[in-house]
DNA sequence: TATAAACTCAGTATTACTACTTAGATTCTC
DNA sequence: GAGAATCTAAGTAGTAATACTGAGTTTATA
């Protein structure tokens, strides 16, 4: 997201915060024109930080980016004085224009590949790497990502543990995987996984 | 998305798949208008797929919604006849208005915001739950969904492994996750880590 | 300043995963 | 049909996480 919105000359990112408490810091050491937050954040809500930095800095600009729409929410940052709030749901728009398009009969590419394609950029080594996994290890790459212990998958898929084993552990080898984490990291970059079919 | 997309009057999502073998099965099962994919899934390769059912029904509309702009990538869809290649990341362009619209002085509130009003939905449960951790619960659960042990937890933040089991233990049971994959899922939902900082 | 909340640490036992190796059965391909 | 790749399975050993419990110390705040 930050290597996208500096595509654009007119903005000029100048901090980026990981929680609640920098995001006050920092406003008030860079004093920003706008800044763009989600909601939840560690050590401090949004909300509350978005509270501390109207009362010391009014004229900040801020957009709140989020995925909840609840009424209560929304009305709370109104009353902050917000000057923008976007649904992350809202950015699917343009992927809205594209089935319109092509049902209408039309052909719709990205603007960026074509820019792309001037520069002559592009790596495939991840995916690559992806296409040395077997069927059976990108079945069982997928369970554990979703949080199936091996005995589960071992049950779901009517093999022994031992096998389920056998099968992770090649897998984790080739993709160079050190723990379940950079599991689900590399099961969610390659769509193997969402991030919405995954519990909690 | 699927919610989303069901929004338009317009579409009709028929079917999902969830590998590219039963993609190709269910597309000669209910010959749809367009088919929405990516191009990494399980079982076999977006592309293989696409190949197969362009072979098989040319008229099916294909869009792919993919990471990869990848000349070599682009170009086999190309080939392979695809209607429409949207990424990810123009799904951004919206933001990127609410940004201007901002920055010039206007305000900019996501429309689904005031319909959802007229409606009077909206729960709360989640960020609430989030709102249960204490600082030290937070850092480590950011911690370990990054992929940290809890031996490198503890010592980088200067306390015994035995106190970060405890803390873990805590936000788990706060949270009702059952395992690392849940923690990971609740982490980035929460905008307590995002996807990209994550290792692999 | 009392009281609660948060943070700290450990014992004990169990379960899950990882590393490394070996190896038979099946399936695909030249 | 030979050979490679894949799928299957297990032995052994070690590391990591979880599920309980109990308990002392610090910190905030009413």
């Amino acid at each position: 997201m930050k290597a996208l919105l500096s595509e654009d000359e007119q903005l000029q990112i100048i901090a980026e915060c990981t929680d609640g408490q920098k995001l006050i810091e920092e406003t008030i050491r860079l004093k920003p024109n706008l800044i763009l937050c989600d909601l939840s954040m560690p050590k401090m809500n949004g909300l509350d930080a978005i509270r501390e930095i109207k009362k010391k800095l009014g004229d900040v600009k801020v957009i709140i980016l989020t995925i909840h729409k609840e009424k209560q929410i929304f009305e709370k940052a109104l009353q902050l004085g917000v000057n923008g709030y976007v649904l992350k749901e809202d950015i699917y728009d343009q992927l809205k224009f594209t089935i319109h398009t092509v049902l209408n009969g039309g052909k719709s590419y990205s603007a960026k590949i074509t820019e792309a394609f001037a520069i002559g950029q592009g790596q495939e080594r991840s995916e690559l790497t992806f296409e040395l996994l077997t069927r059976r290890e990108r079945e069982i790459l997928r369970l554990a990502a979703l949080g199936r212990t091996n005995r589960e998958i071992g049950e779901e898929l009517g093999i022994s543990v031992r096998t389920v084993e056998t099968h992770r552990a090649n897998l984790m080898q080739k993709l160079d995987l050190k723990n379940v984490q950079e599991l689900i990291a590399f099961a969610i970059k390659h769509g193997v996984v969402s991030i919405d079919e995954m519990e909690a």
